[in-house]
DNA sequence: TTAAATAGTAATCGCTTGATCATTAGAAGT
DNA sequence: ACTTCTAATGATCAAGCGATTACTATTTAA
């Protein structure tokens, strides 16, 4: 809702000179402002005021983006793909390292991107969209990341590979447990507004050892089941 | 996004003959449609088409709710108030029945409501909106489900009670695991639209399994620490 | 110094949307 | 059957918003 005293005009607030960028940079200067701009106030937010944060007319957003649906997109290009890093899906499978030191160490560098408030906001406001980008990330992640979980959980305890024995569905369900503990940390940090009163890194160490230990338990018993 | 062949006029689709409900049926009938609609849409969709849903014109809607954020309002009291059962808080602290089963049966009735389509949707797209309810919601979580949970753990393992060490942070934390896990269920199946092959009921079972293993091998660590 | 190229602006269009109000019509009481 | 009450309608307003276009100002190259 606006405030009576907010001017909405086309044009910036402050009419300092008129600065001139390369296409390029003035590109990034938008795509960076608009990851922030609609991780708060989610894709309903308007070009108007996007643009009033940038300190730049309305209109010279769509002589960079030809549509909002377009700017929308390249955010999520910023977000999901460009924060990625590849490197992760090694650290799991490095046998040289015990399973619990390598779940610990991805999760806690992986939180370091997925818990951001622009991340964490970002992805719930586009998956409420039906956008099916989240889908396929989240598909992504279950390949790349839950699935070697699970395969290295097998090792660890010393039982069949999944060559003997497929991995079962259950087993992938119990990974998931990890990523949901710390995503709802996310959540309630960026979305629920309830500050933390541990700190992450120590979260995830317990969500590990939680997860361990309840492995141990339950895996061995789902994969006698049929 | 419209679509050109929509045609969005002032009056409901059908000009069936004009029905005329009391006051109250009215109202129920309303409010039932908007807390469907805005959990489909988001609480940015507008009230002609929620009213094009309910086969009524739009500025019927005005005259039973002063304004949309009224309905809004109507919409959260639907949801988080009337759909909380003060059962629940009972069946935790009865010791008359094994923690295990207390916990699994409290979890498989509290996902039949709070993993609905509607309920996980409107959960989120309010907390995005930064509503405060949601805040004062998990507070209330806290303190009447995931504080009596962790003080049941701590009989269940013979540990001392709370008056003895007060409960620490990191218990209630632990806990939380249990509650994330499953709402990630919700969030998996209503917004990222990926179905669960498996049970909800199951998953219910071994997240309780798994908490229990974990808390078992945690909490006497956790209350020896400063 | 001048002209071409282009980053950026100002104004405006057309449609959407929350909200209002005078009017219409279905039901209840007599 | 007639009157009264009020649920529901239809038209409309004003503001908001995505998008377009003619114009302006700043670089860059000749």
């Amino acid at each position: 809702m606006m405030k009576s005293n907010d001017l909405v005009v086309n044009k910036p607030i402050n009419s300092a000179p008129r600065k001139r960028l390369k296409r390029e940079e003035r590109d990034r200067e938008i795509a960076a402002a608009a990851v922030a701009f609609f991780a708060e106030v989610g894709f309903d937010g308007d070009t108007r005021e996007l643009a009033r944060r940038l300190g730049v007319t309305q209109s010279l957003i769509f002589r960079y983006f030809p549509s909002k649906a377009a700017l929308i997109e390249r955010v999520y290009q910023e977000v999901y793909v460009g924060r990625w890093n590849p490197y992760w899906e090694t650290i799991i499978a490095d046998r040289s390292v015990p399973l619990k030191d390598r779940l610990i160490r991805f999760y806690k560098d992986y939180s370091k991107i997925s818990l951001t408030y622009d991340w964490v906001r970002i992805f719930m406001f586009s998956g409420l969209k039906g956008e099916d980008i989240n889908t396929r990330y989240l598909k992504f992640l279950r390949s790349r990341i839950l699935e070697p979980i699970a395969i290295e959980v097998r090792a660890e305890l010393g039982l069949p590979t999944i060559q003997e024995i497929p991995l079962k569905e259950s087993e992938v369900e119990l990974a998931w447990g990890i990523n949901s503990r710390t995503f709802y940390l996310g959540q309630r940090r960026w979305i629920f507004n309830i500050p933390l009163s541990l700190d992450i890194d120590e979260i995830v160490e317990h969500t590990i050892i939680t997860y361990l230990a309840g492995a141990k338990t339950v895996v061995p018993m789902l994969i006698k089941q049929d």
